[in-house]
DNA sequence: GTCATATATGTAATATTATCACATTACAAG
DNA sequence: CTTGTAATGTGATAATATTACATATATGAC
């Protein structure tokens, strides 16, 4: 029985590495509810569950996905429940777009940088947060004078579990 | 009458740099008709005519955009058309997909490295390659044990020019 | 408490981006 | 020239995202 807890998330690849999920969400949902306080910050019903839903799993989920779960719990069922919810989650850093598959997942180190690096494995499709600031450090630097706002980092490949199996 | 030429597109900020552009342009396209009979790949003239869209800015453009373009230029005007040859120049490294912006740009070094980092400007929408080299080395760091194999990675911000304006 | 305001949600309609399936045409090798 | 492969044309549809506006709910002033 491999366990581990969320407070070693800041491992590279923790989302691949065999852990305690339970614990996992439950801490990121206990962690963001302590900076949507401290921030004066509202985790409504909606946003809150959209944000247990992301938590279910190191996974992405579409929005539609989002809905159709959200929906299903009683809220509504239009997309812009979905993508406000969403959209709020992100603005206060507690999940992420990723881009290349146009879907959203949590943020397993909320509070803490607002960037963040992504591993997506193609695969097993799980999705992992690599530390971000050295490769923003060389964007920057790459970047010249251009003054950097905000950035999609994310790579697909394939997570050490997943190299073992060919194809 | 600020002229460069794009041997020097190597530079971070190019795009956004004052240039012959018409060169620019038919420098690309010379260099991907080279490429494309190096390798025994065809640029076909809706192809052909892709690429050229792309090269006429720094922009980027929507698939729909270009697939508007094309028809009027007597190609086919299903969404096909464009995804079709916006795929094989991606394939080729002749173009480049822009995720934050669901776009696509014409690369502007084809035949360098396969994998890039772009800049975006938010208010004047100017589109520029960065050194992606130093970003994928820290990114391969960070990544610890996950084997990457392709990568997103774009910036969003003020281009040079548009750091004066405010806004 | 209650009222006024700002914030959040519900809902319908629609816009935008992307893919599938299949018929047809052009090309290249033999 | 014929034959197999790659490329294109076309219609239909799927998936993702936004706009607009009505309704409700929370919050702070009084």
């Amino acid at each position: 029985m491999p366990q581990d807890h969320c407070t070693s998330c800041a491992k590279p690849d923790l989302a691949f590495a065999a852990h305690d999920h339970a614990f996992c969400a439950a801490d990121a949902l206990a962690r963001a509810h302590t900076l949507m306080a401290d921030r004066g910050q509202r985790l409504t019903p909606v946003r809150q569950r959209t944000l247990e839903i992301l938590l279910e799993s190191h996974h992405a989920l579409g929005a539609y996905d989002v809905l159709a779960r959200l929906a299903a719990d009683g809220f509504g069922n239009q997309p812009p429940v979905a993508y406000r919810a969403l959209e709020f989650l992100e603005e206060q850093g507690l999940a992420h777009r990723i881009r290349r598959l146009n879907a959203f997942a949590a943020c397993m180190h909320p509070g803490e940088s607002h960037s963040a690096a992504f591993l997506i494995c193609r695969l097993c499709s799980l999705i992992s947060e690599a530390p971000a600031d050295p490769v923003l450090k060389a964007l920057a630097t790459s970047a010249g004078g251009f003054d950097i706002e905000t950035t999609t980092i994310e790579a697909l490949g394939l997570c050490p579990a997943c190299q073992g199996h060919p194809r």
